[in-house]
DNA sequence: GTAACTACTTACCTTTTAGTAATTGGTTAC
DNA sequence: GTAACCAATTACTAAAAGGTAAGTAGTTAC
């Protein structure tokens, strides 16, 4: 039989990763945070021609991050109607794992290429 | 018209998050690498119990991770015979991103135990 | 009153992901 | 020869993800 410990701290290092998954899954949650990070508030429709994100879909993950405190919305009184998006600063503990995607993402399409 | 040198920048950080998901997608592929880069060499059906995914999965993931070069397969010569699996060199600079989800998912866990 | 702008929402469809269960193939022990 | 072990693979299925296109709703400008 294995050493014990090790199973444990095996298991909480598995269900970590999974946890940061299911918070940040999908292939726009990232992105999204990314821009709102990096670029500050942005309206629906900025952020929907920013990132190539469809209104369905954007609204969907916009809304998936607001429950996850991640996203703010805030409803302007301006004519239209407009509404802005930022990071929280819960976010702003995600920029390690977010710059550590881009940094390595970067250098695979710099390895990729010179393949 | 706005400024195009940070539309730019936009847009490569946009495709470097997105082309690190393209290589690590799924729920199991930083879960498999973690082990590996952890805990050094696994045998299949260790790696299938130490994770709890069931062997298709595995089977296709790490074919993935391997084309990717993020993994290696080695068979052994032993009765029966047996396939040993490793993280490569290159996995080791995924490490970044593999820590930051980790420590990120341990403290999103605690925060959300804590609210 | 009709066109335009904003921010969505709905209906619909296709593709992808992930899972179970059973099977294959090679080898060894009894 | 048959049971057991390992590493997959195949067939099948259910669920989720993601996309398009069109519609809704409130307001304003002409």
């Amino acid at each position: 039989m294995k050493n014990k410990s090790s199973d444990i701290a095996c298991d909480n290092v598995h269900s970590a990763i999974q946890d940061t998954l299911y918070v940040v899954n999908g292939k726009w949650k990232l992105v999204i945070l990314s821009i709102l990070v990096n670029n500050g508030t942005k309206r629906f429709g900025e952020l929907s021609r920013a990132s190539g994100i469809s209104p369905r879909i954007l609204s969907k993950e916009l809304h998936e991050l607001e429950i996850n405190q991640l996203v703010s919305r805030k409803v302007c009184d301006t004519k239209p109607i407009t509404v802005e998006y930022s990071s929280t600063e819960y976010a702003e503990t995600l920029k390690e794992v977010i710059d550590a995607m881009i940094r390595w993402g970067q250098n695979h399409r710099r390895k990729i290429i010179g393949q």
